[in-house]
DNA sequence: CGGGTCATTGAGTCAGCTCAAGGCTCGTGG
DNA sequence: CCACGAGCCTTGAGCTGACTCAATGACCCG
């Protein structure tokens, strides 16, 4: 708990408006003007850490807002007519979540956080509101939800053409495009989710995930200790996601 | 090609606005007023009947439009890295295409013709304007997107966690389920889409979807012949997609 | 130090794949 | 009118990647 509470996404916390938050080139507010931004601040609620476990709205729950990841890792899980739990997304700081809610008015999906995070607020109603007036910010949230489809059908490609080997290893090239993307390491990262999380979401056993991760070690394409991934071989971790030969 | 021609659901064809076409209790125009279709209706732009095998657009092309399909079917094919294909989506009337082009301002998908088919092209630079001064358009295009990434992660969850013959059941129920909904027979309709196809968009090999639905047939549940099939115990059928033991 | 959670590793099984052969349907050309 | 070729689909036989089952290891926390 205490190695949670230090991890190194936390010093954004400080931050109490979106004009100088070091995530506005990344999140909602692209695109905007300066006062632009302003308005979109005084909508957006910043909400207390939540701790690892901890929900940020559950499936079934009337929608009122969508989330922006501020801190820290979140999953998305959608629960199917079977009692099952699939995970739908991981997310990172800059990245909006509860975009899910909108079609039906209640959220299909259950957001948990992977360790401790913080989380912005932006309640939909007054988003819409302000996306009339403000031309830019319609756009960017069409595109924001544009971008969550094509994130989904990259992954429905994943898990349908894609064998064991290749859904890691582009698990492992995402995170690390967008920890770079947000000026962090592109070859060291924390793997903010757990092997079952992985092999739930990649469509895999957790037995398969660990040899896989294993074999991916042993032959030295990436370090491995628990959760701290470091990519010794990014160009052999490139061929090996987007090879077309499955053997 | 004549028997395409005279497909049932052409004769939607002649309808030349959205208030007295029939699909718009499910299409685009859903709660808006009267009046506020007819401005919708402007912006529309109805295009002669497109041939099977035919693109409504194509992977790269800059994106200006989405389309709601009038009639006949359209299937959506993502490009993968490694040049490979995957069907992303089979959309039949009412439903909306073209809206992975907007996070990139290019489509990332190509959606061709299954069949002889319509689509209503709605420029979205124009949508855009006219979601600005009609919240509930806005809300009503905010709502499709939503609806399509559940679509995707509802498919999501069927890759990832379904066997072969909960794949085929499931894709029956939903053409199923969508024909019902456009006033059409729940229990008999026509594929418009190849085995292969099918195999593509879940999955599975030609051979396996063919076996299965074989098997579908010699167990009573559907009757079935070449494209045509009728749903003989729904119940079943159910049962078989949702159950969740995989044996 | 004991109990719980998570991860690794091994051995055997099986669903769906690959490879291969053959059938059906439709359009074309002799 | 029929023969033929091209697509699409079906069916069979055998293989294999990922699963299941099982045991053990590593770590954390009380």
């Amino acid at each position: 708990m205490a190695i949670q509470a230090n991890s190194p996404q936390c010093h954004s916390m400080p931050q109490t408006n979106c004009s100088t938050c070091r995530l506005n080139t990344l999140c909602l507010p692209i695109s905007l003007e300066l006062q632009d931004i302003n308005k979109l601040d005084e909508i957006v609620q910043r909400g207390r850490p939540i701790q690892k476990g901890d929900r940020v709205y559950h499936a079934g729950e009337k929608f009122r807002s969508v989330y922006a990841v501020r801190s820290g890792a979140i999953k998305t899980i959608a629960n199917t007519q079977d009692g099952q739990e699939q995970i739908t997304g991981f997310y990172l700081p800059s990245e909006i979540i509860g975009m899910d809610g909108l079609a039906t008015n209640a959220h299909s999906n259950t957001a948990v956080a992977l360790e401790t995070s913080a989380v912005c607020e932006i309640p939909f109603s007054r988003l819409e509101e302000l996306s009339a007036q403000l031309p830019n910010l319609q756009r960017r949230f069409f595109q924001l939800m544009s971008k969550e489809i094509a994130n989904d059908q990259q992954l429905i490609t994943l898990l349908s053409k894609n064998n064991a080997d290749q859904r890691i290893a582009s698990l492992l090239l995402s995170i690390s495009a967008r920890n770079h993307n947000r000026g962090l390491a592109a070859e060291e990262f924390y793997l903010p989710m757990s092997r079952s999380d992985i092999g739930n979401y990649l469509g895999l056993t957790i037995e398969t995930v660990s040899r896989v991760m294993g074999r991916l070690h042993k032959t030295g394409i990436i370090e491995l200790d628990k959760k701290h991934v470091k990519i010794l071989d990014m160009a052999a971790l490139r061929s090996l996601a987007f090879s077309s030969d499955k053997h």
